[in-house]
RNA sequence: GGGCGCAUAGCUCAGUUGGCUAGAGCACCUGCCUUACAAGCAGGGGGUCCCUGGUUCGAGUCCAGGUGCGCCCACCA
């Protein structure tokens, strides 16, 4: 390089401001067009790094958080690609599943209704206020699928403006939809591939059913929240005998379903029930009275009703206990018909029973509650006819109840037929391949061992729903009519993907479906997890392209949010465990939440978003990157626009530093003088540090570093130190030229990964060429190379030292209440002999910078090692303007 | 009830294996148009590091107990 030209800019020629919004789009399209984040198939696994991103919920609208945990991701990424890794950096939309269905919904004011014809062209539009307030529009599943596809496609547009905005560095060229032909093939291959390792069941089952959304809802969909209840205390009576006990319920409407009553087998006040039978008041019920540990002396009465079902804990003692089947709440949450007597429901008075039941019949569980309460209340409803069969008034609680995640009622058990897939024997594996995972921050860990350690359901795969990936079954029509559910009939791999209620199984053809002898498809959809969970086997094109997936699984990072470790993070575990028996990803990287103001999560529903368009505009995109980035992973952290503010300002001082230090046109001389090798010898430790706490994922603390060493040390402190020199068209000009422009160089590359935009504008003016990298994001990240040429400093102090002596001058100027350019005419500078002595080969560049052109020092012994004292200063006066 | 996390300046946050007088930015106050930058610079005030006890020469940091907040899970009669 020496001897040549610098290119140089010319500062005037610049705009007087970094115009972010012309500059975002420009170099959006420009790395666009030179593929400067594709993907390069050909390089081998080992210089690969694989992202397995989230695939967002494209629910609508957007916010803050978007463009949080992405940057995040984006941020480690970009630092790898600057390592000269072969990035593989995807992105897709998970729009299959029930929030979508909900969207569509309420945006078009229309329900899917599977018995209705498909219309061809149907064309439905928003629904407004006047439409609004009809019954919802009956569509076919068929319509009601492309109306889900048509907003999904429009939401996905909105999203991906925003993330190309804020500079996310993915291959666009990999982008896919959970719905999608390949990911529709990817999940039915992955059901095939269990259902051929015998993983996968069809099993009937008491299970969460979600009564709005009418569809089987995992343990791990379901949530628990506080609500008001009240205890009903109800009269039982003995088949055989006169003692009767009373119960304690929230749920008297399922007194019809109740198929036995258990209390403690310590329990004094009950000893003497254990395998005798109660009668149940208004129907009559004989039912077994059985000890069981679970039952807890000291809550309601002591003795309870078990029901099919009222919880979970009904449904194992079913099962314990063997106990009869007494369904009354259909699927819509309405009570079905049923009878007593012989052949029916057990009753010894079925008349009477009868008659109470005619009362519930087709009414809702709350209704039916308020119903049976009321016949419970009048005298002779006990059922030895003595008396009410309710004891004293309902007394309020308030009781946990679980719900779907999603849902407005809270969750019935009924046994229906599902996918299941076999998990809880799996357990010890998952915790093995849990321990094999990096996992950022480490904590995050806990999360998985103790939803693993504590899973006590199978995975529940199949969904009654419609916008979603088809269960690839077929079950053969006996003589009559009947499914046979045992046999299921499987497509080959190579048919996939498949629509059951479309396509037709092998044998047979179209005229025999749903007819006696024929076939019937399966109806049901997967679990949306059941598609998510193969999020890095979709990016490798596992099961096409073998070769493709030996270089992408497993991928190196998987960037999720911590409240789905046990959803997303558990199921792809379990599924690469299942299909591949390893690891899915080998680092997990769990961002935090943003938190309104008042710490409380932000989301939609709370009405509490902040919207961050608006926020783009005003504060730029490298500024939104850089309050993303100032916040560690797993750390919740408020909102707060400060930071934004913080990094337009940190973007607006590297242009105007880029502008002065490419603006020199000092000659190209090597670095020499003792302070630019001191400065470089600082600049050197920084980017080993950054260095080292970007490979642990650690870029908050690496953006921290650099930032604060950029301002005070570069811009504060060196560039004020050696300006004046720079100018000089000499050795010594030429050594600060040069180790500015290296300052400069560096500092733009450790900022790239966080301020894309900015730093590849300053790049481009200079770096660009002299480097031969036409983007900074594909240039080499900073290391010894770019120190090579340089001598380590005589003194490791000195620039220490040149900083604290000018700020000493600063002070003094500061005291007498001049400007810093002010000349000094005369100056005392103290300090002790040691320190004197080691400031003296750079206290020139302190008083040329200080203005100062003559000056005395001063030994001061009780100065601390390193510590300046302006004794005495003369400033010129104001020049005249 | 179990597990995890957090608590540091008015606000948002750093603080490494225990080590000088506990830091940054924002906000606030004072001064300064200085040849990259007033979208800036220089300087300044501001702290019971949640509480109690312990270990230690030394504790914001380690240990025990407690308080408050948040999250995850379990309990659901």
């Amino acid at each position: 390089m020496n001897g040549t030209r610098r290119k140089t800019v010319d500062p005037a020629a610049l705009p007087r401001h970094f115009e972010a919004a012309e500059a975002e789009r420009r170099w959006h399209e420009r790395w666009q067009r030179d593929g400067t984040y594709h993907y390069d198939p050909s390089r081998p696994r080992e210089e690969t790094f694989v992202v397995d991103t989230p695939p967002p919920t494209v629910s609508g609208s957007l916010h803050v958080g978007h463009i949080f945990s992405y940057t995040q991701t984006d941020v480690v990424v970009r630092y790898q690609r600057m390592l000269g890794k072969n990035i593989f950096y995807p992105l897709g939309w998970d729009d299959n599943g029930l929030p979508t269905e909900r969207r569509v919904e309420n945006y078009y004011h229309v329900r899917c209704d599977p018995r209705l014809p498909y219309e061809a062209g149907l064309e439905v539009g928003e629904a407004n206020a006047k439409r609004r307030k009809e019954r919802p529009r009956g569509i076919s599943r068929q319509n009601f699928i492309e109306l889900c596809e048509e907003l999904t496609a429009k939401d996905e547009t909105a999203f991906r403006e925003l993330w190309s905005r804020a500079g996310l560095s993915v291959d666009w060229r990999q982008e896919y939809q959970t719905i999608d032909e390949h990911c529709r093939r990817t999940a039915q291959r992955s059901f095939l591939d269990l259902h051929a390792k015998g993983h996968v069941f069809l099993a009937e089952a008491p299970f969460m059913w979600d009564l709005d959304d009418q569809t089987a809802v995992a343990q791990a969909e379901s949530e628990e929240r506080t609500i008001p209840g009240a205890y009903h205390h109800l009269r039982f009576t003995l088949v055989d005998g006169d003692e009767s006990f009373t119960i304690a319920t929230t749920r008297p409407e399922l007194l019809a379903a109740c198929a036995g009553v258990a209390a403690h087998p310590e329990d004094e006040r009950f000893r003497g029930l254990f395998g005798r039978r109660a009668r149940t008041p208004l129907f009559h019920a004989p039912v077994e009275i059985f000890p069981s540990e679970r039952a807890d002396p000291e809550k309601g009465t002591g003795i309870l009703m078990v029901c099919t079902f009222g919880d979970q804990t009904d449904v194992d003692w079913w099962r314990e206990q063997d106990l009869p089947l007494r369904q009354v709440v259909g699927r819509d949450g309405r009570f079905v018909p049923i009878r007593f007597g012989e052949g029916a429901f057990e009753s010894l008075a079925p008349e009477a029973a009868n008659q109470a039941y005619d009362q519930l019949e087709g009414l809702a569980v709350h209704k039916a509650r308020e119903r049976v309460v009321e016949m419970l209340r009048e005298p002779g409803s006990a059922p030895d006819g003595q008396g009410a069969a309710l004891v004293d008034e309902p007394e309020a609680i308030e009781h946990p109840v679980k719900f779907y995640e999603r849902g407005r009622r809270p969750l019935e058990i009924l046994p229906t037929r599902q996918w299941f897939c076999r998990l809880l024997d799996k357990k010890a594996d998952l915790l093995a391949m849990g321990e094999a995972i990096a996992w950022h921050p480490p904590f995050m860990h806990a999360r998985f061992r103790d939803w693993t350690e504590n899973l006590n359901l199978d995975w529940c795969l199949s969904r009654q729903r419609f916008f979603g990936v088809s269960i690839p079954v077929w079950y053969p029509l006996d003589e009559s009519g009947e499914p046979d559910h045992g046999q299921p009939i499987l497509p080959a791999v190579e048919q996939l993907p498949i629509d059951p209620m479309i396509h037709v199984p092998e044998g047979y053809d179209e005229s025999q479906r749903d007819k006696p002898g024929g076939f019937t498809g399966e109806a049901d959809i997967f679990d949306t997890w059941f598609t998510s969970s193969m999020t890095p086997q979709i990016g490798s094109h596992w099961g096409d392209d073998p070769e493709r997936h030996e270089r992408l699984f497993p991928a190196d990072i998987r960037p999720q949010a911590h409240e789905i470790i046990r959803t997303w993070a558990f199921y792809t575990i379990a599924k690469a465990w299942l299909h591949h028996g390893t690891v899915p990803w080998h680092h997990i990287l769990l961002s935090g939440w943003i938190l309104d103001p008042d710490r409380k999560k932000m989301s939609k529903s709370k009405g509490n978003v902040v919207t961050p368009l608006e926020l783009l505009d005003k504060y730029t995109a490298d500024a939104a990157r850089y309050w993303a980035a100032s916040a560690r992973l797993g750390v919740d952290t408020a909102f707060d626009e400060s930071v934004w503010k913080i990094g337009k300002r940190l973007q607006t001082k590297l242009w105007n530093a880029g502008k002065f230090v490419l603006s020199q046109e000092g000659p190209v001389h090597p670095v020499h003088c003792e302070l630019d090798r001191a400065f470089a010898a600082k600049l050197r430790a920084l980017v080993e540090a950054s260095t080292r706490k970007l490979d642990g994922f650690d870029y908050a603390h690496a953006l921290a570093d650099t930032e604060s060493f950029f301002w005070s040390q570069f811009t504060d402190s060196y560039l004020e130190l050696v300006k004046v020199r720079a100018r000089r068209d000499d050795a010594d000009g030429g050594s600060a030229t040069t180790s500015l422009r290296l300052g400069l160089d560096v500092l733009l590359r450790l900022l790239a990964p966080v301020m894309p935009y900015i730093t590849e504008e300053i790049w481009s003016w200079a770096f660009a060429d002299e480097h031969d990298a036409p983007s900074i994001h594909r240039a080499p990240w900073p290391g010894h190379a770019d120190f090579a040429d340089i001598a380590p400093p005589d003194d490791p102090g000195s620039f220490d030292l040149a900083a604290a002596a000018l700020a000493s001058i600063n002070k003094a100027k500061a005291d007498a209440e001049v400007g810093m350019g002010r000349e000094v005419e005369t100056l005392t500078l103290a300090a002790n002999e040691a320190t004197l002595a080691r400031v003296a080969p750079v206290l020139g560049d302190v008083l040329e910078a200080a203005r100062c052109e003559t000056h005395d020092l001063a030994t001061e012994a009780s100065l601390e090692d390193g510590a300046f004292r302006v004794v005495s200063a003369q400033f010129a006066p104001k020049p005249a303007r």
